[in-house]
DNA sequence: AATGAATGAGTATTCATTCAT
DNA sequence: AATGAATGAATACTCATTCAT
């Protein structure tokens, strides 16, 4: 899916990637404190450092800023977890490692995670699905794992498992972020992350 | 923790109440249509059935209603699930019933969970923690079950692993409907608690 | 041609009325200063008595006002024009007449007509043809004069001659208005009426 | 009356009359669609052909674009009917022709003429009065016309008559343009010079 | 002489909330 | 207890103008 556009009155393309990552950079700030709705287009504009006037040279509409706001989000998570997924070999550990990575990945990147997840839908009809489309991406990546076991016979599964597996790695890394509020007050991410690979592996009933 | 008082104009309690469930059935539904932001208070007292100025007897801002709406669903969805708690037997099996009537109620209930867990955060400082709380009662009622099991030697788990999962089975029931735009094409609601339960029971690595 | 209509919050229509009365008031007196564009809805407001907020429970955007001033100054013309008009005889006395109550209601109302004259290229697509149509109209009300005049014998036109009669009629008025830097100037009403009259039925060549 | 300048940056005169004309050209045509409020100064530097930057090499203000328009559309129109009435030969016959002639030119250039009509009342008041003593000066060329017809005992007519008769022509031109809606649904141009004439000479009454 | 990025004052419109009736 | 007219602070977005390069 190619990525949605973002009209810029700017011709110099250097200097509206310069803008706009300073104008991410403070919105995503802004966006954390208050949300999207709560901020107005002057604050964002005055904690990218430029006047209101320039910052709608770079974009058509607050939305966009959201839209620019996901989007890199996404770009940073699924650039790093890619680095790690480099080395496929197919075998339990690897996965294993991937999921750690992942976790940690979200633990960084926390602020953002969380409004990513409370602000987009906010987004218009028309942004959305490119949104959504990054989400299946990230499942995608620990789907491609999974079927690495499934080759070298490490595990065994069905399509719709292998799906929901993924599907629920994707939250349970989230949600290291959206119930942070409590889950960060049990347990270190050390723990979470050992906690929730052993529960993911050998499930309730396998403790022996 | 008391539930937080919402203060009315009006002092008959009796009519308090109903006026108050008018605001919230007509108010989940513009906020399932279009979040609670681009929701005007005018349109709630229409969808209510009364004038505006009637919707402010009954409370103090805008965010009141948010909070009301919250507190209904949880107390919706909690009712729901107490009912089926009753039967606390301590078996695998009443857990499995137990997990599967969650994720069932949440299917019912998806457009309300989806409003509650994309709004919460435009809830005041002052009403978050009750919203939150209320999460934290859910996660228990979870806990309880699978402490039954424990009691009664059908698992073996640490304190850890018991917060940990009684979340976990949280998250993955509101995942149904945050992520219903992947998952619902993926799976049939049966075919999801079927997985889920599986996944959690067996684990990865345990099918045989 | 049915009015167009200029939807209000306000449902009482005694009051709507009344308002509107205030805004067309003083939103006249602005336009007539600084042309619609140069006039803020914030003044309008102000010069209406009223705020801001109020305005628009009386209007839909600021394009209203003006399709409102225009409107009521064709209202305001037309019913004086009715009046005077009333008396048909036929006779080229009482057309001679009725363009000189035209001319001097007109005179009254200069200001007004004016404003129309320079801003009615602001009004919407969608209400032009409304103002156009009273255009039309005005002109058809000479065209009855005349047409009472030849049904006496008192004149001999064709179809055509009779049209570009009427609509040289409404503009040799208007002129009075817009070219008044000039005319007014050179001449008192008194003599624009008498040499505008005499020109109009004896023509240029026939002096005698 | 001197010519009002309008101050340029740039000290090339032939450079400066280049790009004013080309800026000209590009204005007229966006005025005539959208009006001059409506029209931004970048549309205007577009459609000349140059960046917003040169533009204001050229000009002070957006407001000096609006007087160089005008100005060029009176500087045609008075070129061509000045053209017109080098064979000054006072008969009425040559006076119809001047008319007619005058006619023509206001029916090439309605747009233009349109456009001054309807925006000169944003001119400034400093730029105004060199605007409207166009005005007068056209009206003067009819004057010339009229009095040499008066020195050839061919019409007899006081002052007064002369400047009004003169006045009501320059009207009655423009009129071509501003009611076209109507009056060119209703006659082609050559009716319209012939109904108009006729009326002028003759007058209503004198029709045998 | 030409460019176009930057500026920020200005503006239409919305909407939560109040309060007289 | 109910109404809905009135309020005005708040806000997204525009655009004439400047000025460093």
């Amino acid at each position: 899916m190619k990525k949605r556009e973002v009209q810029a009155s700017v011709k110099d393309e250097r200097l509206v990637q310069k803008r706009r990552d300073q104008m991410i950079k403070g919105a995503v700030t802004l966006f954390i404190q208050k949300g999207f709705h709560r901020t107005t287009t002057r604050e964002i504009a005055k904690a990218a450092g430029f006047s209101i006037g320039t910052l709608y040279e770079y974009i058509r509409s607050k939305e966009d800023v959201l839209y620019l706001v996901c989007d890199s989000i996404y770009e940073h998570v699924s650039e790093r977890m890619e680095q790690d997924l480099q080395k496929k070999q197919g075998t339990l550990e690897s996965l294993k490692l991937g999921i750690a990575n992942y976790f940690r990945v979200i633990d960084e990147m926390q602020d953002e995670v969380l409004v990513m997840y409370q602000e987009a839908k906010s987004l218009t009809k028309d942004a959305l699905p490119y949104v959504l489309n990054k989400e299946i991406e990230m499942a995608a990546m620990f789907e491609k794992l999974i079927r690495l076991c499934l080759e070298n016979g490490e595990l065994d599964l069905t399509e719709k498992q292998i799906k929901m597996i993924s599907h629920t790695i994707i939250v349970e890394g989230q949600m290291w972020s959206f119930r942070r509020w409590e889950l960060q007050k049990l347990f270190s991410l050390d723990e979470y992350i050992e906690l929730q690979t052993e529960l993911l592996f050998k499930g309730l009933t396998n403790k022996a």
